[in-house]
RNA sequence: GUGUUCGUAGCUCAGUUGGAUAGAGCAACGGCCUUCUAAGCCGUGGGUCGGGGGUUCGAAUCCCUUCGAGCACACCA
């Protein structure tokens, strides 16, 4: 469906060329008075300068044109030459009506020229568990990757698995120091390895702390993890055996986690995936005569005549000959590149690594891993804060596992739960629904307290807050759509249906502000896709819950006596159920069937 | 030092890409539950948009300057 300032416009525009000015100048947009109209246009100021008039006289010509269209129920000219309109209430109410037609889409068309789009988001490191600087990178991209299928995007979301370096040689000799009678260790068997890996998730998760502590007391053991880590990369076989274990062990911890925030990945490659391909890439840098020595080290110059600063050159090998970060991500360009084709690579970290990843892109172009009209994109993201403004800790000052962050929200969550049972009666909820509703509405909470801030910026993460659940918050749009669904339960639950019907006229303002929030989802998800822009969807569901709720707390609707009006108000329930489960779906939530 | 991001109500944040009287939430205060879930609704108070210049009909938004904060600056990832 077309966009409804799109339509505005096509009239105003019409408006502006009929009078014998350009139509650039019919531009329709929201208005910013709420008070004074609902759409806006501030043309005839702009169109003023070109043809030497006073902007009110521009401004009035264009009313008079457009007064008696049925479109508007107003059309006024406002000094200094604002241009002020209301939507005709009928024309609204059809057009809300053909959003509800236009099922599980709402008005808001698909692209027609979809691309195929790779995120690289998620970011954990084997054998260590999540903590909270990994939430962020894990709800923004789900969020990203949601947007970009809805708008009609193929979109493959890759984990990045950090599974590769010195961290792989610690976990080899600390698991040796240990258990040296393992085949693994033994350079002479050249039998199958077990299908068993010798450790659980708790064992890898205590081992590799263990060694990256004794590594910094003691050189010969940090000496050996890096002798362990160049014969793995080596190609020793034992280690790479081990080096499988450890990834099996670990994704299949990584994948329940991230299931528990609703999060998921298409590809689960990781830094290791990457190598087969650096030496090829290698030589062909230097082939190309890209790559040159610098200070021992292989590097390429990208440095552009523009940049107001030195960017030092992206450096592809270390002067020991060693592959580092650069390496592995300008490789993991060349399999992605290879395998999938993307026409845009979207790289969801944090956003200290800017300059970094500017290297790394202008040197993937410069030396031809990608298309030239490959999009490059860097979202990086701010830090998660505590409310002292720095960043968050346990309260020990320790780094803060994410586990026991959802724990803590969910029980904080559980509890209020139980303390609003008490003052309704009717809500008659098992423990175990308690407890499933709980994790819920946690997760909406956290992830909604997240994605309601833009993403670059830091924000602070106060669980007080958060658990508090009033005002702009996950939860208050939850509870918004369980009212609404409780409704439609006790009307359907009377044996009535609505089929037939149609959403008429705005029977009062509320109404109508409902209605003119709708129409307006179809803009907000274009421009939340084009600016990688969770936090639009939040405001524009938060909107819509207000809208919705005024409406609600004025109109009685199961009593409502006239079935078509009471129809009708079904509908357009229905209708704002739908869009905003839909949006927060986009958001990475869902919400219960009663709180 | 260089670069970069930012500075909006007591606190946490928006601000439709230059428009009218800068908006929400929390906190404070005052109303509204025999009636569809009060995790709600309605209202009141609270601002030199860090400061100073400029661009123009018009600036929180663009430019310059100044103060303050965060972050990054090739052999870590």
């Amino acid at each position: 469906m077309k966009k409804i300032l799109d339509l505005i416009t096509d009239e105003v525009t019409e408006a502006f060329a009929s009078c014998g000015y350009d139509s650039k100048y019919g531009k329709v947009t929201l208005s910013n008075r709420p008070d004074l109209c609902e759409y806006q246009c501030n043309g005839a100021m702009a169109a003023a300068k070109e043809y030497k008039k006073a902007p009110f006289m521009i401004a009035d010509e264009v009313a008079a044109k457009l007064c008696g269209n049925e479109m508007f129920s107003m059309v006024e000219s406002v000094k200094p030459g604002f241009l002020n309109f209301k939507l005709s209430e009928t024309y609204l109410a059809e057009y809300v009506e053909e959003m509800q037609k236009d099922e599980g889409r709402f008005g808001c068309e698909e692209t027609k020229a979809p691309k195929t789009i790779m995120i690289d988001y998620g970011g954990p490191n084997v054998a260590k568990p999540l903590h909270v600087g990994h939430l962020r990178s894990a709800i923004i991209g789900e969020s990203i990757k949601r947007i970009g299928r809805f708008m009609g995007h193929k979109v493959i979301g890759d984990v990045h698995l950090g599974d590769w370096g010195l961290q792989m040689g610690l976990i080899i000799t600390e698991l040796k120091e240990r258990k040296p009678e393992l085949v693994y260790f033994d350079e002479k068997y050249e039998g199958e390895y077990p299908a068993e890996a010798p450790f659980t998730i708790s064992e890898l998760e205590e081992i590799y702390p263990t060694a990256s502590g004794k590594s910094k007391e003691d050189a010969a053991y940090k000496e050996a993890a890096m002798q362990a880590t160049f014969e793995l990369q080596h190609g020793r076989r034992g280690y790479q055996a081990l080096l499988s274990h450890i990834l099996n062990v670990s994704v299949t911890d990584l994948k329940r986690n991230y299931e528990n925030l609703d999060v998921s990945f298409d590809l689960w490659k990781g830094e290791s995936d990457a190598q087969p391909y650096i030496p090829d890439m290698v030589q062909k840098m230097k082939d190309d005569g890209f790559a040159y020595i610098s200070d021992g080290a292989l590097v390429v110059d990208v440095k552009e005549d523009t940049d107001t600063k030195e960017i030092p050159p992206c450096m592809i090998l270390k002067s020991d000959g060693a592959s580092l970060y650069n390496t592995t991500d300008l490789a993991t360009i060349v399999w992605r590149m290879k395998d999938y084709n993307p026409d845009k690579l979207i790289y969801v970290v944090d956003k200290r690594q800017e300059l970094y990843f500017t290297q790394v892109f202008r040197c993937a172009r410069k030396t031809g891993l990608v298309k030239p009209e490959t999009e490059l994109q860097f979202q990086g993201f701010g830090t998660m804060n505590g409310k002292d403004g720095k960043p968050f800790k346990t309260r020990e000052g320790g780094v803060m596992r994410l586990q026991y962050l959802l724990e803590s929200v969910n029980e904080e969550m559980l509890k209020k739960i139980t303390e609003n049972q008490k003052s309704k009666e009717n809500l008659d909820i098992s423990e175990d629904e308690a407890n499933e509703t709980a994790k819920t509405i946690a997760l909406a909470a956290i992830k909604y307290g997240d994605l309601s801030n833009q993403a670059s910026k830091d924000y602070i993460f106060d669980i007080d807050r958060f658990t508090s659940f009033e005002g702009n918050t996950g939860p208050y749009i939850l509870y918004t759509i369980v009212r609404i669904k409780s409704i439609l339960n006790k009307y359907h639950g009377t044996g009535k249906d609505e089929g037939g019907a149609k959403i008429e006229a705005a029977h009062s303002q509320s109404e109508k502000n409902l209605m003119l929030v709708l129409a307006g989802f179809n803009s907000m998800m274009e421009n939340a896709y084009e600016e990688t822009a969770p936090h639009k969807i939040c405001s524009y569901i938060y909107e819509l819950a207000n809208a919705f709720n005024s409406f609600y707390h004025e109109t009685k609707i199961m009593s409502e006596e006239n079935e078509t009006v009471q129809k009708s108000y079904i509908r357009l329930l229905t209708l704002t159920k739908s869009v905003l489960e839909t949006c927060i779906h986009l958001l990475g939530f869902e919400a219960p069937e009663r709180m």
